[in-house]
DNA sequence: GAAGGATATGAAATCGATTTCAAGTGATCA
DNA sequence: TGATCACTTGAAATCGATTTCATATCCTTC
């Protein structure tokens, strides 16, 4: 493989004016820099990124972990980050935790190793407190999940009002025992939106139950599962408030297995506005968030980070789509 | 921020001794080792990885090349890659090319700057012929998506077989008029699952007709839009194989709005089998894939390239699955 | 015509690690 | 006792680029 040395040596010149034809420097004969470009081409040489990196110390790479990629919700966020690295011919790197403390901290390690310049968290397994350390080293932004006493550049949406006008809305269509499934147990995004769902109930004077309020759902199955346990409670539930299509779906699914009609025996609500929202049978009467733009403005504070820390935190709106399963 | 030289500095041996700790090489005393993980613990130091690829000449880094990671099949792809290459503590690099020929080729120059060690390709746009040159800088491998001719280590499934089973489970069910509606234009898992396809029609003595056979169709929408396409030809098919469980849930809902009763006017196989196939009413009748297990594959296959071009071909099993759409 | 600035180039230092080579020590064995 | 071998260490070269600094030339401009 070619090296700048033999261009250098191709073209009788040094490698520094080599160097400056590659960066586009002024200051290069025009000639010379035809002579250059012409040896490049003939030699088939392209600069050694790793080289170019280590010296600019900067990796034109970012890095965005996830709980999980196949999670529709989190593949349109990356899709979205991806779109505009890409533009800026940056590179994403995905790391899936599985909601993991080791995985995250040995990916937010790279940002210490100098393989990236600055890591998106979408989830937060870790406390602040150990995540902290690593901001020493470059820029660390929270997207979707967020710590508010982090103090760090945040992209989120306002998840208090989710479970506020969800919970409202499934009271307005008559459901007075509405339960709550939300996902990750340890999350801010999880507890707002589960103060809204509380806010809501006390605001209409209708009860909070322990058993009717349940976190760590994520999958079709989870939905599955859950719907099975709540409709054998000795008080079950008449409404369910999730936090996310997918539960939303497998929960409509089991309950059309146990003949449970919907939305006029059991009503759902979900949470994101999937496309599988849209597609099932009855469609699903969720919170629209627009994944795409939190996504898409993550990377672009990412990008446009300049050292300056500026810890500006962006809520982005969210809003009631009603469907037939309410 | 720490380097090997500090270290070095604050334990009185030369960098030689630092670098045998930090990658374990026999033949240093204990004493010695110890007082070097003493001193790097204090410092706080983490070998800086863009140092050590450029001398030991690897990134320990994949990139994936899709299409679009929030297709489900594509990110379930991804996932299964990213779970091998993390076990490997490898890293992976999404690159979404929206089937554009340009964006394909600067990826794959990730390999040409040494960014990266490896591509793996899901999807293929440009001729073999340019995408060739490529491989003189590494191994790349196909996975999902493949050329014959090309003779590099590939993953792949029985995709003629695919649309043969489809098809002849399409007829056996009564359907006479079978439509067919795939992938990218341009490919050979497309032209083998076509072919499939018209094998199946003409053991069966039944008729092709150009019109019903349609390629460019990946989304929900495209689905919706094809069937009313379809239902609007002067001799609308009775049914259709399908490319994807997105293209097959677009169908089937648009085949309700419109009137159509599904599966007994109308029979609709998909291709996959997405969580979405289970969760539609009816039931998506559809070819299951190994997902996961092409993704995993892959990934092993790459990690385990010594640079023996072993170019071996994987084929991984598919079968039907019967639900209610047929 | 001397001073100052813009243009043009190369030698050498640098980024932060690994690797090669040479050399030293101490134990083992013929 | 001297040769061999295993172990241990460091100086210097190396990976392949960029950057700094020094130097040279050619215009302006006063």
């Amino acid at each position: 493989m070619a090296t700048i040395k033999d261009v250098a040596d191709a073209t009788g010149l040094s490698r520094s004016t080599v160097s400056r034809v590659i960066n586009r420097h002024p200051y290069v004969a025009k000639e010379k820099k035809l002579l250059v470009e012409e040896a490049m081409k003939q030699l088939g040489y392209t600069p050694n990124s790793l080289a170019q990196r280590l010296r600019k110390r900067k990796t034109e790479t970012i890095a965005v972990i996830v709980p999980r990629i196949a999670n529709p919700f989190f593949s349109q966020l990356v899709e979205s980050m991806e779109m505009v690295a890409g533009e800026h011919n940056f590179q994403l790197v995905v790391c899936q935790t599985n909601n993991n403390k080791q995985r995250e901290l040995k990916y937010l390690n790279l940002i210490k190793t100098k393989q990236v310049d600055g890591i998106i968290l979408t989830s937060i397994d870790n406390d602040w407190e150990v995540i902290k350390e690593y901001t020493n080293y470059g820029p660390i932004i929270f997207c979707n999940e967020y710590d508010e006493n982090a103090g760090v550049p945040t992209v989120k949406l306002d998840q208090f009002k989710g479970g506020y006008i969800g919970t409202t809305h499934l009271i307005e269509r008559g459901y007075t025992k509405v339960a709550c499934c939300c996902g990750f147990f340890n999350s801010s995004l999880t507890d707002d939106r589960i103060h809204g769902y509380r806010t809501a109930l006390k605001e209409r004077g209708l009860p909070f139950r322990d058993e009717w309020c349940r976190t760590n759902a994520f999958s079709i199955d989870d939905g599955k599962r859950i719907l099975r346990d709540l409709m054998h409670l000795e008080e079950p539930p008449d409404a369910v408030f999730t936090g996310s299509d997918e539960v939303a779906a497998g929960m409509i699914k089991e309950a059309k297995q146990l003949g449970v009609v919907i939305p006029e025996e059991f009503g759902v609500l979900g949470f994101d506005d999937q496309p599988i929202a849209e597609l099932m049978e009855p469609g699903i009467t969720t919170i629209h968030q627009p994944v795409k733009e939190i996504g898409k403005k993550a990377m672009e504070i990412m990008l446009s980070y300049d050292s300056k820390p500026l810890n500006e935190i962006v809520e982005l709106p969210l809003h009631l789509v009603v469907r037939g399963s309410t």
